[in-house]
RNA sequence: GGCCCCGUUGUGUAGCGGCCUAGCACGCCGCCCUCUCAAGGCGGUAGCGCGGGUUCGAAUCCCGUCGGGGCUACCA
């Protein structure tokens, strides 16, 4: 797996274009990634493929470092913690890829290919209707002075194209074992357009040379544009642009959505911002990430990202794609979830409690330590974090709660009123405000007094006090609410209650 | 159309020729616990796409077939 290449020397990149926010099965790429060269001690570089100044935008590049930082995927060089080989923005590498596509074209490993675009569909269209390879025909491989001198009086200008070789590719995928592609199907490719821009072919190998990249783990998307880039990888070596052996490569299996179709970045179930907003953990969604592909082995399914970096082995991952099932997501996120402390997962919540206007921000130190005290009644009920906004709401309301439409219908019936009733005057009889005490005056009124079932007789106080008919556990909650409160919503929820 | 890749329960995976009457997790169903909802415990549901080989023996190796996916730009 890794060759000549000792393990430090190991060299791997994560390079998104920053078009918009970052998609979950890029995000996993970036993480098998890291935890490849964490692996083996080698290094991870951030580069960012801000080619395409059409879509490129400077918040994007910015929600792409925010988001990798979010996660704690730390890379070792990048655009903003430098590096030996900086820029790492390939906006800022032009003359790079300006000076190598010069030297192709004068090693003639590259030619101008003065072909339009409508006469190229043309004869592509002529040969995928004769049942042949549709790619490039050569055309222009080998053009005479004079024809050149034609086209140039014709005003044409020529993109600049590599030139395959008239041989079969072959290499060993990291995790697909032996690809070959045979010289029928090997088409020349653009390097650079006719107005001088440098192309992703061209510069995402250039960059990786340059950088010394060792091993590239990206998306099946681009296996079967791995041999010609083998072959430019070949020919920059070739002519001196670079050193060192080619890289290799491995191609982790595809992430796709609901349908059987690789997730794409216009899917709303593709965004990392969507899981971040829901209140994912980072270390819960890599985790589960981590899954989509790769086992940890031994029936094991939680584990860190340090205990992933340990076990990391590119050779077993999967070869099949992989479908993000959120149900499994939300399980994983909540296992994390409860092995957070307290005062952790109370940090965390606020933020969430905060953009839902239950928690003012700043927050008075008040309201943090009745959250602190009710975080172990949620902690093994979320599964994300912004469950919290339902669920502890109602503590840090007034004398008054929002009351939940359906719930009303469904629990405070007209034979709520008794047991409001009961349950109001018991609670202004208990002693000392705590929720052993509570629970037995309650239970003593309501279910002993009344002689309903304990479901019947908590439910109507659960809605009146919490405003819902699911909440954390009813008396811890009560205590935490406090008395003045607790009545408070028990009497204003009484002309809720229909008559009998 | 052409090329390439892939194929274990609904989903993600374990399995790398006998330990498999296929394990685990999520989901789903039921039970227990129980003030709701969860969490937890117990049990259940469901799978090696198909057909040929190779072998004493195949989920595991080979071939074919079918199915799915990706790529096929002067996007990245």
């Amino acid at each position: 797996m890794l060759g000549d290449v000792a393990p430090a020397d190991v060299r791997v990149r994560y390079s998104p274009s920053p078009t918009g926010n970052p998609h979950v099965g890029v995000v996993r790429a970036a993480l098998y990634n890291w935890a490849f060269a964490r692996h083996f001690g080698g290094s991870f570089v951030f580069r960012i493929e801000d080619t395409d100044v059409s879509r490129d935008t400077e918040e994007s590049y910015e929600a792409m470092l925010d988001a990798m930082r979010w996660l704690g995927l730390t890379w070792d060089e990048g655009p903003d913690v430098g590096g030996p080989h900086t820029p790492y923005r390939q906006s800022l590498r032009h003359q790079h890829y300006a000076d190598t596509a010069q030297r192709l074209l004068e090693a003639g490993r590259a030619y101008h290919c003065y072909c339009t675009p409508e006469e190229l569909d043309e004869r592509r269209e002529a040969a995928r209707a004769a049942g042949k390879p549709s790619g490039y025909d050569g055309r222009c491989r080998t053009l005479t002075d004079e024809q050149v001198e034609a086209y140039r009086a014709e005003g044409r200008q020529p993109v600049l194209r590599m030139r395959m070789p008239d041989r079969p590719i072959t290499f060993t995928d990291l995790v697909r074992g032996e690809i070959s592609v045979d010289e029928n199907n090997l088409f020349d490719y653009v390097l650079v357009r006719a107005n001088g821009h440098p192309l992703y072919p061209l510069v995402n190998p250039v960059d990786d040379a340059l950088m010394g990249i060792t091993h590239v783990l990206r998306g099946e998307d681009l296996l079967s544009s791995t041999p010609r880039q083998l072959v430019l990888h070949e020919a920059l070596r070739d002519i001196g642009v670079a050193s060192g052996p080619l890289p290799r490569y491995g191609h982790l299996p595809l992430v796709t959505g609901d349908g059987n179709r690789k997730l794409s970045k216009r899917d709303p179930q593709s965004s990392l911002q969507l899981y971040r907003d829901r209140g994912f953990l980072p270390e819960g969604l890599l985790n589960y990430l981590a899954l989509l592909g790769w086992s940890i082995g031994e029936d094991r399914e939680v584990f860190s990202m340090a205990e992933m970096a340990e076990a990391f082995d590119v050779t077993r991952v999967n070869s099949n794609a992989a479908r993000f099932d959120l149900h499994k997501a939300e399980a994983i996120n909540g296992a994390w979830l409860r092995r957070l402390s307290v005062d952790d997962l109370a940090e965390r919540m606020v933020p969430h409690l905060q953009s839902a206007g239950v928690l003012a921000d700043p927050a008075p130190d008040a309201d943090l330590e009745l959250l602190k005290a009710a975080t172990p009644l949620v902690q093994e009920r979320m599964t994300v974090l912004d469950e919290s906004v339902g669920m502890l709401g109602f503590l840090f309301a007034g004398d008054t709660v929002e009351l939940d439409e359906d719930s009303v219908t469904k629990v405070l019936k007209p034979d709520a009123r008794p047991v409001l009733e009961a349950a109001r005057s018991a609670l202004a009889g208990v002693d000392a405000w705590q929720t052993e005490a509570i629970e037995a005056a309650l239970r003593a009124a309501l279910v002993d007094g009344l002689g309903i079932k304990p479901k019947h007789a908590f439910g109507p106080v659960r809605v009146a006090v919490t405003g819902r008919r699911v909440s954390p556990p009813l008396f811890e909650s009560l205590e935490l609410l406090g008395r003045e409160r607790t009545i408070a919503r028990i009497e204003a929820a009484l002309p809720h209650v229909p008559a009998a």
